[in-house]
DNA sequence: AAAGCGGGGAC
DNA sequence: GTCCCAGCTTT
């Protein structure tokens, strides 16, 4: 970690990566503009005005109410992984009321936890989450890590959820690089529309020169970063009239460009794709009471081929066991795993 | 670096 | 139809 820096001056920042000055003002400004339309506000005077925003219009999700807990912040955040937060929402509260610990998520059948992640998406998270809960019994004593290293050696756990739980149930100084703070960066910082199709080794840089030095002030600017992305700061029309830092924004000043690299984004295929096949299949177990017949798996997807490959590869990822010969006919069934 | 992995709502 | 969502894991 670079040494950290006084507060009041602007952050290090990447060489290739500048946050504004009397050389970045575009041509559309004036040059008899007063001055103080043509000089960039400090990074910390951007942050307090986002920090001071977010005070005002925080939205007052269950996960960040004073009685939460590490564990109820960790569920939330692999529940949030690619689900958005009015889908989460119920769904979190449903969980917690039900597994308030790890210790009861361990304790759980896969099942019924798979019955409980309906219909979140993504349902490995769903194993990986108990699984999570396993390793914080066995390893932690049922006591959510609060280091980077123990955090990003659990199931499901990477650097986003890592540095979540360490500043948002910990109120630590760590990056929290989500997909709201790299848009929020990329316009505020960078002028760029969007950011990339992935995080780059810059955009960390960044987003740590951006974090206030201490562990308060981090915690507040990554909540406050984030929830400007989620409420203001949208991938599709921003809301720019509404930012309390949008006489700072790179982008905006730059006339808000076009996405730059907009021909590098793919978007994801999902009809007949075997994603769409496995969703078919987990629903069909998950409203089941038990094992169900081969015959009627099979009403899932009408392609053989594809259907069988999905099943195993199912199988293999844990989310669904084969038995043989239960029925009369010995005709193999597929369950939850128990 | 790229691909695979769910599902639904907004446009 | 396309795009996007508090990403992680494997290749």
């Amino acid at each position: 970690m670079p040494p950290a820096a006084p507060s009041d001056v602007p952050p290090a920042v990447p060489a290739n990566i500048r946050l504004g000055g009397p050389a970045d003002v575009p041509a559309d400004v004036p040059v008899d503009a007063p001055a103080d339309a043509r000089a960039d506000a400090s990074p910390a005077d951007v942050r307090e005005r986002v920090v001071a925003w977010f005070d005002e219009h925080r939205r007052d999700l269950p996960w960040r109410a004073p009685d939460r807990t590490a564990w109820g912040v960790l569920v939330s955040e692999v529940m949030l992984q690619q689900t958005p937060v009015v889908r989460v929402e119920p769904a979190w509260r449903a969980w917690m009321a039900r597994w308030p610990t790890p210790a009861d998520l361990a304790a759980a059948g896969t099942d019924e936890v798979l019955r409980a992640w309906d219909r979140l998406g993504y349902p490995r998270r769903a194993l990986r989450l108990q699984e999570c809960a396993r390793a914080v019994v066995e390893r932690h004593g049922g006591t959510v890590p609060a280091t980077a290293d123990e955090l990003l050696a659990l199931p499901g756990v990477g650097s986003y959820t890592a540095g979540a739980v360490l500043s948002f149930a910990y109120g630590r100084r760590a990056v929290v690089l989500d997909t709201n703070v790299r848009r929020v960066l990329a316009r505020l910082a960078v002028g760029e529309a969007l950011p990339g199709p992935a995080v780059t080794a810059v955009e960390t840089r960044l987003a740590e020169a951006w974090l206030p030095d201490d562990d308060l002030g981090a915690a507040r600017w990554a909540a406050a970063s984030m929830e400007l992305g989620a409420l203001v700061c949208t991938a599709r029309s921003p809301r720019c009239a509404a930012c309390p830092v949008e006489d700072a924004c790179r982008w905006r000043r730059a006339g808000s460009p076009p996405d730059a690299h907009a021909h590098r984004r793919r978007t994801q295929a999902w009809t007949g794709t075997d994603r769409q096949v496995r969703g078919r299949v987990m629903a069909l177990l998950r409203e089941a009471p038990g094992p169900v017949p081969a015959h009627v798996v099979a009403g899932t997807w009408p392609d053989r081929v594809q259907r069988e490959r999905c099943l195993a590869a199912l199988v293999a990822d844990g989310l669904v066991v084969e038995q043989a010969g239960a029925g009369e006919d010995d005709e193999v069934a597929y369950a939850l795993p128990r």
